[in-house]
DNA sequence: GCCAACGTTGGC
DNA sequence: GCCAACGTTGGC
């Protein structure tokens, strides 16, 4: 199973927005790398779900629960989103900053391009951010 | 709230 | 097909 990250901001579409959802569209995805990387996507994938601009942590964990269809707020046919369920949340928010000062984390996405609000996560990653997360 | 970085659009 | 103009994202 692959791992991803998904940016939504907390106070648009945060975790406990999704906690309380149960399962979600990830929708509102108009990025075409961000759209490819949803294409990819298995049913029993995981992700972190991070917080942008106010939150700059990843904040939970989420698993992928259908595979990319289209997106029913987009215009036009183009645009797909998969869905989505939280798992848990991490004991341990982790940081950007904690990612940042992480020499195993620097070339995670989320350091490198900061705009992609949907990318892939390497399975060292993935274990090294649930170590600082409090899991496992 | 600002603005750098990035992506998209559209005139040529 | 290039690139200037514009719009958006997201860290700061």
């Amino acid at each position: 199973m692959a791992h991803w990250l998904f940016k939504s901001e907390p106070e648009v579409f945060g975790w406990d927005h999704l906690v309380a959802k149960g399962v979600s569209e990830w929708d509102g995805v108009r990025n075409y790398q961000a759209r490819n990387f949803m294409r990819d996507m298995a049913v029993g994938d995981t992700g972190f779900f991070y917080h942008s601009r106010t939150g700059l942590e990843i904040v939970g964990i989420m698993t992928v629960m259908a595979t990319a269809h289209p997106d029913s707020t987009a215009d036009d046919d183009k645009w797909v989103c998969v869905d989505v369920k939280a798992d848990r949340p991490l004991p341990r928010p982790v940081t950007l900053d904690a990612i940042k000062a992480e020499p195993a984390l620097s070339d995670m996405v989320l350091v490198r391009n900061s705009r992609l609000s949907v990318q892939p996560v390497t399975p060292a990653e993935w274990a090294q951010v649930l170590r600082m997360g409090g899991l496992t």
